[in-house]
DNA sequence: GAGGGCATGTAAGACGTTACATGATTAT
DNA sequence: ATAATCATGTAACGTCTTACATGCCCTC
């Protein structure tokens, strides 16, 4: 309401949505899950948490577990409507921030072959973001079926890039040669 | 060599690879070019550039039209240097930042058709965003191979993506009626 | 003479990462 | 014992956006 919540505050929230109780917990399904599209440090998480609380996003108490300190957070109400209204309003207009991207992009400064060579290891990069996201999550049914369809997503994304990166390797290889 | 320049330090210098001359230059090439995967303000490259030239990266000249003031940069041979070798340096693992996709995440807290109706938005956001990349680069053969190599990047992963949303549209439409 | 493009810049603030500091509990 | 995991936090620093301020040149 009075202040616009940045992207990340909506992860809290929603993470919270999701079962997540403390900023441990969060980081934790954070790491697991949106990191690859969005990532949060607990430098961001419980100062945020702080905040959302005093704004009555959220409700936090004292959970200790036998002698360890832990605070366990829940969506208020307000909270709730306000991730809803977020996650309902239409999106923006897409923008990554790819480095490696940024690096074909400036590839014509470099040798042929090195240019190339940039392009191989963008699959590369690809393959082993695939094993990664392939080991994450090998439990098909068993989240909500939006947080599969993105996990999936995740999956697919890393192996239409791999088959881009071959395409277009297969082709410059070709020109080459001509 | 001493510091660490930031992914934006190389889009300045690989401008000015690219035929770059002034900060205004570079920023109007970056809104038609990278934009869309790596973008910058001006509050980015002025800075930017006086930091590179100070330390020898670039190089600067009072250039005036007429009576309009104007600085134009030329890459240093250090500079130069210093992008290839990123250029050429191996990529990180790939990490993105989508905020559209955050929402997708956690569209399970929505109402089903609410939930759907994001997934149709994120399909539109991608074809509006092929009919700007499409209007942009209009121009084949123009530019650097692999120039153009990213920017045909741009449309085919809009491509992809408005396939994707299709084909998941249907799925969850289909398992509605069941 | 008004609007748009060329051109340069700064200041405030938001956003985000990294490294550090601390300490309890559980598993090996 | 000792390493891993649970758990919370801060401080410094770096990055990026937004909004503002300025002024010339050219075309309509």
């Amino acid at each position: 309401m009075e202040t616009e919540l940045s992207p990340t505050a909506y992860v809290v929230l929603g993470m919270l949505g999701l079962g997540a109780k403390t900023g441990y917990d969060i980081k934790g399904i954070v790491d697991r899950s949106t990191r690859f599209f969005w990532a949060a440090s607990y430098g961001q998480i419980y100062p945020e948490l702080r905040r959302l609380e005093e704004a009555g996003l959220v409700t936090g108490k004292q959970a200790p577990t036998g002698g360890r300190k832990r605070k366990a957070y829940e969506l208020a109400p307000t909270g709730r409507r306000a991730l809803a209204e977020w996650a309902a309003a239409p999106p923006r207009m897409p923008e990554l921030r790819d480095e490696n991207l940024l690096k074909l992009f400036f590839a014509d400064l470099l040798p042929r072959e090195q240019a190339l060579e940039q392009l191989r290891m963008r699959r590369y990069g690809h393959e082993q973001f695939l094993a990664f996201l392939s080991e994450v999550e090998a439990r098909p049914g068993e989240d909500p079926p939006f947080v599969g369809l993105v996990l999936q997503y995740g999956i697919e994304y890393a192996e239409w890039n791999i088959e881009w990166c071959k395409k277009h390797e297969r082709r410059l290889a070709g020109k080459k040669a001509a």
